[in-house]
DNA sequence: TTCTTGACTTAGACAATGTCCAATGTAGGA
DNA sequence: TCCTACATTGGACATTGTCTAAGTCAAGAA
């Protein structure tokens, strides 16, 4: 992700200050941050960031494909920066715990044509949910 | 879904108007409301019913496993009375519009065992997305 | 049938998450 | 260095969902 900044210096991205905290904030790859998670972090680098610029930022970032916006629970948002390698979501139904994982499978490939109704079928997001071994030992 | 109100008194519910009309607006295989839509519906029957009760009431039925909770984008959840048919769903990115569709294969049979990171995964929910035939001719 | 009671419903306050806007600031090209 | 289009800010507002205290009622008991 350290060239992450230059790829979006190419697309024209303006290059400020809160847009770099919030990137570095998400730099990393096994990190599914909410937006507010975000802005707490970036704050400790940068303390006058507004929300709406972390929103902002998260926003742009997901429309030029660099982060991925997850939703596991109906609450917030996650953001997964995890963009660039094909990957699926394990939730731990207790403690919300997320972790990438990787399919023996295209899961495109178990929807049969006649059940896409006519749709172009773009993209595919599995999750899974269970209780983790740390909630399991503690119940 | 019509025996769905001797079930659930057989499970002890108390059987009032309220949640009478809430299953009967929630009555059919393909409906996806949010829950301020099952609200409008139910009112349109039963004109003082409460945001409150509605919410309850829509809890109870996917604690009893009556109805699925599906959050398909992050905004509202959608409540799914087709319960006791395994299914996925197909999303349009544009309208929203929601299908249920049935897969050829077990999606959980694509997670690898040493992929599941010692959690005891017990559920599994796949997302389509992509333009449906209507959007797609208008674009 | 009437009574009783604990479960149900209600209105509205509150909470969590996200969006929008007008005023202000600033990155980067000329 | 200066300009200006784009970015940021704070705070109001919107949407979705939760909670509570007070009133209401379904259904079993007598």
């Amino acid at each position: 992700m350290s060239d992450l900044l230059e790829r979006l210096r190419g697309r024209g991205w303006r290059l400020t200050a809160q847009r770099r905290v919030v990137a570095e904030v998400l730099d990393g790859d096994h990190v599914h941050y909410t937006a507010d998670e975000v802005h707490a972090r970036a704050t400790e680098r940068l303390p006058e960031i507004s929300r709406a610029t972390v929103y902002n930022t998260l926003g742009e970032l997901v429309s030029l494909g660099e982060v991925l916006e997850v939703s596991t629970d109906g609450r917030a948002k996650r953001y997964d920066p995890n963009a660039h390698h094909d990957h699926q979501h394990l939730v731990c139904s207790r403690c919300g715990t997320i972790r990438d994982v990787h399919l023996d499978s295209d899961p495109l490939a178990a929807l049969p044509v006649p059940e896409r109704f006519g749709f172009q079928v773009s993209e595919v997001s599995v999750t899974y949910r269970g209780i983790c071994p740390n909630c399991h030992s503690h119940s």
